[in-house]
This record gives C-alpha cells, sequence and structure tokens, in this order.
DNA sequence: TATTGTTTGGATCGATCGGTCAATACTGGT
DNA sequence: ACCAGTATTGACCGATCGATCCAAACAATA
C-alpha cells in the first residue's frame, strides 16, 4: 500500500556527505543539502530525520567505506613496513589531488566536532583507534619478523604515527605546501626504521 | 572636546579572546562576546568595527603575547635540546591542566579558518613557519655543537615535530588521553636523539 | 553655561538558521 | 474504481545571526 522512494538513499548520502565534508558541520546548512541532494527539504527530514542525524549517517558511510575499507586493504598486504609506507603515501597523494582541500572527513570531524556531541565523539574515536592499532599491528608484525627493530615500542610509536598522519591531513587543507607534506611523511616512514 | 573611553581596550581584547579560543570564530556570537566582555553592543561595534576585525585583533594578540613570548623564552635558554624538551613539555602541561579543552588558539584557528579567509590565514602560517622555524634552529645550533646527530635533516626534522605538537594540542581536546599525549611528546624529543 | 563631538545603550534590521506541517501527489491493495 | 496510507512539496515558524542606526549621556572646550 505504501510508496517507492523516489530516490536511492545511498547516493543522496554520498552528496550529501560531500557536503558536510568540504563545508563542516556548523557551515553547512540545510539549503546546502537540499540544493547538493536534489531532493526536497521534507524528504530529507522524513528520510533521515534531521541535520544531526544525517551528519551521523554520513560519517558513518565514510568510516565504513573509506576508513575500513583502506586499512583492510593494506592489512591485507601482510606486508607491514610496506603497508605504513603505502599508508603514507597514500595520505599524500590524496591530499595533494585534493583541489578542493576538504582533507579527511573524519579528521575534521574530530577538530571540528570533538567536544560537543556524544555520538559523533564516539564514532571518530573509535576510527582514530583503529587506526592507531592498525599501525600498532604492523610494528608488532614487522618486529616478529625481524623488519623492524626490536628497541621499538609499538603503542608509542603508533600513536606518533597517527600523530603524523592527522597533521599531514590538517596541515595539507592551505597551511602546507606539498613538498612539506612529502617531508613530513617521511619522518613517518623514518620512524620505524 | 570628546569622551574617554569608560573600558580598558586591552581588557576588553583578552576577554574576547577567551571567548573566541573556547568556541571558535564561527560559534562565538556577537551575544556572547558582549555578554563576556561587559560593553556594549555599539561600544564593541565602535571601538573594534566588528566581528572579524575582533578576531583578527584578538589572534594577533594571542600569537603575540603566547606563541612568540613562549618561543623568544625557549630561544634564550641557549640550550637547543633542552629547548625542544621543554616546548613539549610545555604544551603537554598546558593540555593537561586545560580543563575547558580549549587547545591553543593558533592551531585551532589554523583548523577553523585555514581556508577561507585570507589575513586570518597569513597570521596562522606565519604562526607555523616561526615555530618550525624555531625547532630548526634549535637543530642546527644542536648539530653545530655535537649535540645532536648530524645526520639528521633540520628542515624535515623540524616540520615533523611541529606536525606533532599540533597533533598533541588537537587531540587533546577530547580525543586522546593524558598518557597518550606523553608517549607522542615521547616519541617527539626522540626524534632528535 | 552653551556648544561640540564622541561614546553609549538598545531597538531594530534583513538574512539565514534548523525544523515543522498541512495540502497534495501518488501507489498498492481490495 | 476506489480507498488507504505514505512520500513529496514548499510555505511557514520562531530563533538567532551579524550589523546598523539614532537618540540619550557625557566630557572637553569656548
Amino acid at each position: 500500500m505504501p510508496w517507492k522512494k523516489s530516490f536511492d538513499e545511498d547516493a543522496v548520502l554520498e552528496k550529501a556527505m560531500q557536503v558536510f565534508w568540504s563545508k563542516g558541520f556548523d557551515s553547512a546548512s540545510m539549503a546546502n543539502l537540499i540544493e547538493e541532494t536534489g531532493i526536497n527539504r521534507g524528504s530529507l527530514y522524513n528520510a533521515f530525520g534531521g541535520k544531526q542525524a544525517l551528519f551521523v549517517k554520513t560519517l558513518l558511510k565514510y568510516d565504513r567505506e573509506n576508513r575500513k575499507a583502506t586499512l583492510a586493504r593494506l592489512e591485507a598486504l601482510d606486508e607491514p613496513c610496506q603497508a605504513i609506507n603505502d599508508f603514507f603515501d597514500s595520505i599524500v597523494a590524496s591530499t595533494v589531488a585534493d583541489t578542493e582541500r576538504k582533507g579527511c572527513f573524519l579528521f575534521n570531524t574530530v577538530l571540528e566536532c570533538g567536544s560537543h556531541d556524544e555520538e559523533v565523539n564516539a564514532i571518530v574515536v573509535n576510527g582514530l583507534r583503529e587506526i592507531e592499532g592498525f599501525f600498532r599491528r604492523c610494528i608488532e608484525v614487522g618486529q616478529a619478523r625481524g623488519e623492524i627493530r626490536q628497541d621499538i615500542e609499538p603503542e608509542s610509536k603508533a600513536k606518533a604515527l597517527l600523530a603524523l598522519a592527522l597533521s599531514i591531513r590538517v596541515l595539507g587543507r592551505g597551511a602546507y605546501t606539498k613538498s612539506a607534506l612529502y617531508s613530513i611523511a617521511a619522518e613517518a616512514k623514518q620512524l620505524i626504521k
């Protein structure tokens, strides 16, 4: 008896994600979201509930399709040093290619919403932990295989790598030049040498 | 013939700075600023020109009284390794003591206003460059005195140190625990060992 | 004391914010 | 063919945004 939706929910989420990603939660207005997604105001509220709920959905989508997917791919390499190098090559490449200067949606959200929302904070903190965990596991496996020095402390080294990755993405949004980002990435790789 | 202002401009700037610092440019409303500074709306506009102009003035004040002052003090030590260690001890201590989770006004501004304002961007980018320059000079002097290994590349190492400092401040705003920040700071110090 | 020029206070502006709602369009079941 | 019921639409809501403006308050000069 009901009625099929006239739009593809996931396609709308994708569009909305682009808006939140490039403008941030606060600066993205419902008017922006309506214009970019192409669907009507009421439909948006009906389908997703509101700005906050829509944002969470787009953030989860990003976390699933970008962060998790990337880490899974790198971890599947089963080559720890290569995985870490690839990670940094990848984020520098993304940043350099990012003419819109959007940065990383996850990192941007840490910075903007870190303090003032419980649910969002839980998602991004979990994301950070998992990236850190990826680094830690890479180091541990590399040590077990004799490819990484034993006197490196996986926990704290992993945190430092995450910190450098975050800075590359953040400074890449206008403050730093390409070559500076390459320098930082090179230092990051050097950390586990 | 005119009339003396009934308030201390610098004291008002200080209050306004606290507001922008803790809430960010966008989230700080004129209503907030009026309430916190205690002076009237018209007076605020008359004395400072508007939200944007007021923000720039507070940012310059911070840059002058915090960033420049701190770097000058550390550089006056004339003990490069100690200066770098002190720098990281200092930002970790600040972050840990920062119950309001305000972070660093300069870094916060890089993140929030990095892209969408020319004047502000120039101020913060200059601030970043000078912090990086501080690290670079420390390393160069340390090398000249034989206190730091010669195979360290001052330029890129300085960038990495800045990146770690930024991350400590940013992640300290809720995402990471005290001990995690200590770990990152320890790794930073290790970079020049 | 009268005049002058700036500061002060607050009412008010138009724009925009996120969100709501009733009327309308439309489809699936009977 | 008709009805039931959800999706869609866009007008509209009150709140809040930064900014403006002007009358009232006031101090310095003549």
